[in-house]
DNA sequence: CGCGTTTGACCCGCGC
DNA sequence: GCGCGGGTCAAACGCG
């Protein structure tokens, strides 16, 4: 015979007198089940892997089996048989050199000759790899239609958000030609004619952020918005000025229109006329979200590309501080910081800032999407308080309903903050993961059908975004929707919690396209349009001072 | 040789 | 005005 198969469960080999079947299961579900069940392994004699010792008998000399979780023994093992002068044969682990479990020590194994000939057993044998066979390939289609099912919901995704993002920015326009309007008679109209447009229809999403400290970008925007109404043609060339002067602070940098957004703050202080928009994306760009999580791991993945442009020791943490910037598209304006917490260096902060403007692969969207809300909300303009100040409290509450310790909003921060802190675990069993090696506590889709507990923390995000009357809540101008809800009319989310749950009824589904979606609902703002807001990343920071020695890959 | 990282220098805002 | 600290640049460097 060429081929020999063998058939082995548990561990046993007991590959003597027996032909030796096998294919490998391991690398299917049965992965996800603690490599549990049947063990296979094909052998091929022709390779020097097997041995004739008689006409009926087949010796593997040497194979690939699939162990069960076993300590100090790799799933995936090569075998050495080895047979002493009496026949008898034992098993030894090719790595390890540690003898294996078999057939002549363990009465129970599954293998045991059962008195079937050998032909007999070896046509079972067939037959069961056949039913595998078929098993896997079962396997194997339903992998392909789930993932043409999760292309097919990301497509729809982009869809839905491209024309959200269009008729958002049509709303806003619309809306601020209204407020432009009002505040030409604002302008005109004597002094007791203004209490008359209660102020409250002027758009403040972009005053006061940072919990009063208005910044002088703010100001600037807040007089501009004044002085446009008088000229409303001012826009094309402001926006030209802007652009002129974003490049020409350092040659060469930021050569595409699209990383205006990044453009050096200073150009943005250096040009006196600001129209709205502009003033709210250099507010946008400033809307920071910190992503705290413990990691022992150097790595932190994200499904985004990073590349580090530099390091700094920032005062008061003996951890430098590494900058990021987004290279997945030419002049993508998002970059992030990264530094490990100075209390507590198991700890690794994440600052986003900036908005993609490309799409994100679906490993991506989960971490850019639930940033993104954030952001969003925490520049909402329909969420000013009564004072213009924005609630800590509402805001952490809203974007965490479930538990609100884990965000937090920076007042004393230079730009708004919001910090999602995942080192607090609100419920155990939402925050079950490896605890040597940190996984972005979002799902990467399914892609790699990496498992993804029911219970992680994709799905805290994604309840807290998709609860609706928390988002109708972000339309509301109070001060907070527990405190003084106010009844004004309110726009209509565009989507549900229920229909979301319909369609992603799966679970990995449900939790890998719930922060995506929720963006959505929560990230509304023209200005977030497209993917959504910084992605964390793979994060390699040593702890020594000076190598960061920081790497970020996609994945 | 190309690409990513490192690292010193530079710029800017802010506080005193 | 000066110094400090944060953020960024870009040449040098290392690696595959």
């Amino acid at each position: 015979m060429d081929k020999g198969w063998g058939l082995t469960l548990e561990k046993s080999d007991h590959f003597v007198n027996k032909p030796v079947f096998g294919f490998n299961l391991n690398s299917g579900l049965d992965h996800l089940n603690n490599n549990k069940g049947l063990s296979m392994f094909p052998v091929n004699s022709k390779g020097g892997e097997e041995q004739q010792a008689s006409p009926h008998e087949r010796r593997v000399v040497r194979g690939e089996v699939d162990f069960f979780s076993e300590k100090n023994r790799p799933f995936n093992a090569l075998v050495k048989k080895e047979i002493n002068s009496h026949g008898e044969a034992r098993d030894l682990d090719v790595n390890t050199g540690l003898q294996l479990v078999t057939a002549n020590t363990r009465s129970d194994q599954s293998t045991v000759d059962d008195g079937m000939s050998s032909d007999a057993e070896d046509k079972r044998a067939k037959n069961e790899l056949a039913q595998l066979q078929v098993e896997l390939e079962r396997i194997n289609n339903e992998n392909q239609r789930l993932r043409g099912m999760l292309t097919q919901v990301s497509n729809n995704y982009t869809t839905l958000h491209m024309h959200l993002v269009t008729l958002m920015q049509q709303q806003q326009q619309n809306s601020r030609t209204e407020n432009t309007q009002q505040q030409e008679i604002v302008d005109i109209k004597s002094e007791e004619k203004k209490h008359e447009n209660g102020g409250s229809m002027v758009p403040r999403q972009f005053l006061d952020l940072g919990s009063g400290v208005a910044t002088e970008e703010q100001s600037n925007s807040i007089s501009e918005e004044r002085t446009i109404s008088g000229s409303h043609n001012n826009n094309n060339n402001n926006n030209n000025n802007k652009l002129e002067l974003s490049g020409n602070k350092r040659t060469g940098r930021d050569e595409s229109p699209e990383s205006e957004g990044w453009a050096p703050n200073k150009a943005l202080k250096m040009n006196p006329p600001k129209p709205v928009e502009q003033s709210s994306e250099a507010t946008m760009r400033k809307a920071r979200v910190s992503v705290r999580a413990r990691s022992e791991a150097p790595m932190i993945s994200d499904g985004c590309q990073w590349r580090k442009y530099g390091q700094k020791m920032a005062k008061g943490n003996p951890c430098p501080r590494a900058y990021y910037r987004c290279t997945m598209a030419v002049g993508c304006p998002v970059r992030k910081q990264v530094q490990r917490c100075a209390e507590d260096q198991a700890i690794l902060t994440t600052t986003y800032e900036g908005t993609h403007n490309h799409p994100l692969p679906p490993a991506a969207m989960a971490m850019a999407s639930t940033t993104s809300a954030a952001a969003s909300m925490l520049l909402s303009g329909s969420m000013p308080s009564a004072d213009g100040l924005m609630n800590p409290n509402f805001l952490a509450r809203t974007i965490l309903p479930c538990s609100p310790n884990m965000a937090t909003i920076s007042a004393s921060a230079p730009f708004p903050t919001i910090t999602l802190d995942l080192t607090q675990s609100p419920n155990p069993l939402q925050f079950q993961r490896p605890p040597a090696q940190f996984q972005v506590p979002f799902p990467v889709g399914l892609q790699n059908f990496a498992p993804v507990q029911p219970n992680s923390v994709p799905q805290v995000f994604g309840q807290a975004l998709f609860n609706q009357s928390k988002f109708s809540g972000l339309q509301m101008s109070s001060q907070d929707i527990n405190e003084s809800p106010q009844s004004q009319p309110q726009p209509q989310p565009l989507y549900n919690a229920d229909t979301v749950s319909a369609i992603t009824s799966d679970p990995n589904f449900a939790s890998a396209l719930a922060a995506a979606i929720s963006s959505i609902i929560g990230g509304s703002h023209p200005n977030n349009s497209s993917s959504g807001s910084p992605n964390n990343a793979n994060v390699n920071t040593s702890n020594s001072n000076k190598s960061g020695n920081s790497s970020f890959q996609g994945s």
